[in-house]
DNA sequence: GTCTATAGTTGGATAGAC
DNA sequence: GTCTATCCAACTATAGAC
């Protein structure tokens, strides 16, 4: 979820706008909602404090529009690993897959991800209204991963996949900047227990 | 873990102290560590600005203090939920209890453990290092209580309780501010599944 | 489209009276 | 132990040149 830059065939404008994205998602996450600096963004970015302002109105809005294009780019990744996997895999390897996905996108490497786990609970209450949406689109794409591994029998039929949808997305992103949680696969083995998954992986 | 304060047999200047934390941990809880300002603790709290001075050198430190405070009693909060039930108690037992301390903990109705959870990830680096050992305190107890419950048989032996514990939190603190996690009782059930119980409420 | 320069706020810290 | 008053640094937003 880094760069959300470099596509090629865009004007030197929309370039400009996704580096500062980029910029943004960086410090974002490294200083959270208030600290984050103009000056410290414009800086990553390589621009002048005051050249923001041509290309987004305010901190506000700025710091929005990460939190969109995350959550946006993130929610295509994880479904595509979901959806790729063909028509043949079962309920319970989407999920794994869409497991994969969204802790790839936690990796410290990445800006986005780690930005909005860190941040979302430290915006302002009128941006948090106005995000609602694409959060409210991430979480239900999951409940419908887990619905469909509950129908298929992957999961026990008597979980409450809402909650469940919830729990999960808060132990996986408890995970975030944490050194000690061990190898990847054991990560998602104890995550797939967690769900109650029998076989199928 | 609301009210710090309330100690009957302190000095003046101790229980405004404590009234002061109270004061800060609802600001932070609320608006997050850099846009919480001295000024609003001060009028929660019933003073004005300058008079903080005196009970706190700085901002950082007040703030500090906060998160060591509400750790400290969550955890004798936890620690007592677990330990009163007897010497005949099973581990899983204890567990349960723990589960629905730390739970009570996070009620909207709270503000310190709600305030910590919200917001340690935003304090400053140097801040967090001084605090390492507080929160590792915290997680250590529960690291207890599940390899106990391991050992006992309560949960699958091949568990990584280090990483268990990690997630748990993780899942229980995802919880916080939601309203849509359904009753007290379905919510602890399903963690315990998440555990990986077998028997033993 | 990006720069420099500045206006206008805000808020943490401090000094000294009471 | 608390108040009032003030200082000073930091930062957002804006205006206008290039």
């Amino acid at each position: 979820m880094n760069s959300a830059g470099s596509s090629a065939g865009s004007t030197k404008g929309a370039r400009t706008r996704l580096r500062i994205l980029d910029a943004a998602a960086r410090v974002l996450r490294e200083k959270g909602y208030a600290a984050t600096r103009l000056s410290d963004i414009a800086e990553v970015a390589g621009l002048q404090t005051g050249s923001l302002a041509f290309h987004f109105p305010a901190k506000g809005q700025l710091l929005d529009e990460v939190v969109r294009h995350g959550l946006a780019v993130g929610l295509s990744r994880v479904r595509e690993a979901a959806d790729s996997l063909g028509p043949d895999a079962t309920p319970a390897e989407r999920v794994t897959a869409a497991i994969h996905a969204h802790l790839d996108g936690l990796d410290d490497r990445n800006d986005f991800a780690p930005a909005i786990v860190r941040t979302v609970d430290q915006f302002p209450p009128e941006a948090r209204y106005r995000l609602r949406d694409v959060h409210q689109d991430y979480v239900a794409y999951w409940h419908g991963l887990l619905e469909d591994a509950r129908l298929a029998g992957a999961i026990p039929a008597d979980s409450d996949t809402a909650l469940l949808t919830r729990l999960i997305l808060g132990a996986m992103n408890a995970t975030l900047g944490r050194n000690d949680t061990g190898p990847r696969e054991r990560l998602v083995t104890t995550l797939q227990s967690m769900l109650g998954f029998s076989g199928g992986t």
